[in-house]
DNA sequence: CGAATAGCTTACGTCCGATGTCTTGTGGTT
DNA sequence: AACCACAAGACATCGGACGTAAGCTATTCG
């Protein structure tokens, strides 16, 4: 194993063994890469690889500490991997949003607060008529978002969220090609969001998961990705996609 | 945004737009360097951050390629991430593989094919009369991870099998503080076991919902937080866990 | 007296060049 | 044709030097 895998190794074990906390300060760069016995250089590439990934906050002129740790911010990773992905996986992931986002509107419906359902509708109420494609999906992600956070559960708020990332794309050239999801989608905003705030968590659970089928089967149906606009978004060369 | 933060974003949108394909091999570090306008120093901590959450893969001697992008290829790096959590958010993780793995079950149920099914039979019977609480818990993973791969979805059982890493330690104590919890897990096992190769969806989302909740009752019932084994495992600090 | 500021200290950010180590492919030998 | 030794290419690691930014301190001025 690298030196420097073995620097992270080593990192990982302070903080899981609880050496390090969250929130403390690791020591200088200078003092810590003789400490782990390897030189400033390849510490630094084991601390660029944990701070990507949200264990680690290095500020410059001040030092480097360990992040909260928490679910939230940690899981918060997941959505710079998920932009990788190719587009022929997004239907794979949108079978996952279809059993995650209808489970967290069911916990949602339980445990929101009366003005966090408020905050809900007026969300869905700040979309004028004839809204832009961006204003649109900026609004669906936040909508989505909300209703993760409501959930209550970070894990589930963060999978949620970083789910997102893959088919926001998708959500756009659906709303650019095809005008009438634009009224279904919002209509489906507002059935989610009445049956949350009714407190109905079955019905919530079930709306949530009609609407990530409905997406699904449009994505199954329409050979969205033989359309010029998206080989732009993705790039020139397009593999299989549907065999 | 520092330098080495740019090369990343470089490199990703090199990977995102299609320049980069899964498979194909980048410059080398010199020449990569050099384009992207930085050191080599620098431009490593980009490559070794990319190459920790399995984007690029670095081979000495050779040079560094981008993986096959696959979600069971990304996503393995969650269970790295996981590890980082502290054990009072465990219930949070459970709380998620309540929702997630029962949903795993029932697909598995439906699209298992007869000779995965029996090898999960067979699986269930390696383990002999009085096992070693290790070939449990290994029994106890692989179980859950063969249904999870039986779902068919790469992202569902990435997920699955990432989320399981923090709540492993988990098995262990309750293994080892509750002996009657090794028989139930077992037959809980079987009863999951049995549902999927009968082809019904049904009974085995509802039995695998009864047997991660069950691990969750006796979590949030038995304040094994307190034991000494746990203090042990964990290290010293142990923060707030139940209020 | 207190607040603003200039400057010092410290720690991270970046770079350069040299050397070590590993993989691979080549070419010669048997 | 099989095998081995060597050389070339690429990543691994190191040490040191200099740049940049944040934080603390002491000075200064209202």
């Amino acid at each position: 194993m690298a030196i420097t895998d073995e620097a992270i190794e080593k990192i990982k074990d302070m903080i899981v063994s609880g050496v390090l906390r969250p929130g403390d300060r690791l020591p200088r760069e200078a003092d810590l890469a003789e400490r782990l016995g390897l030189s400033r250089n390849s510490l630094r590439e084991a601390v660029k690889a944990l701070s990507l990934i949200h264990v680690l906050d290095v500020r410059q002129g001040d030092g480097t500490y360990v992040t909260s740790l928490e679910p939230s911010v940690l899981l918060d990773a997941i959505g710079f991997v998920i932009d990788f992905h190719r587009d022929d996986t997004v239907l794979e992931f949108l079978e996952v949003r279809r059993i995650l986002e209808p489970a967290a509107a069911a916990m949602a419906a339980t445990r929101m607060a009366p003005d966090e359902t408020a905050g809900l509708r007026a969300l869905l109420a700040e979309l004028g008529k004839d809204p832009s494609v961006e204003d649109l999906v900026a609004n669906d992600l936040e909508f989505h978002r909300r209703i993760a956070v409501g959930s209550g559960n970070q894990v589930l708020c963060s999978l949620v969220d970083g789910l997102s990332g893959p088919t926001q794309r998708a959500r756009i050239w659906r709303a650019i090609t095809q005008e009438a999801a634009v009224a279904r989608t919002l209509a489906e905003h507002h059935a989610i969001c009445d049956a949350i705030t009714a407190g109905q968590p079955d019905v919530a659970r079930a709306r949530a998961t009609v609407h990530i089928a409905g997406v699904e089967q449009w994505l199954r149906d329409v050979p969205v990705w033989a359309h010029p606009s998206v080989q732009r978004c993705v790039g020139p060369p397009l593999r299989s996609v549907s065999p």
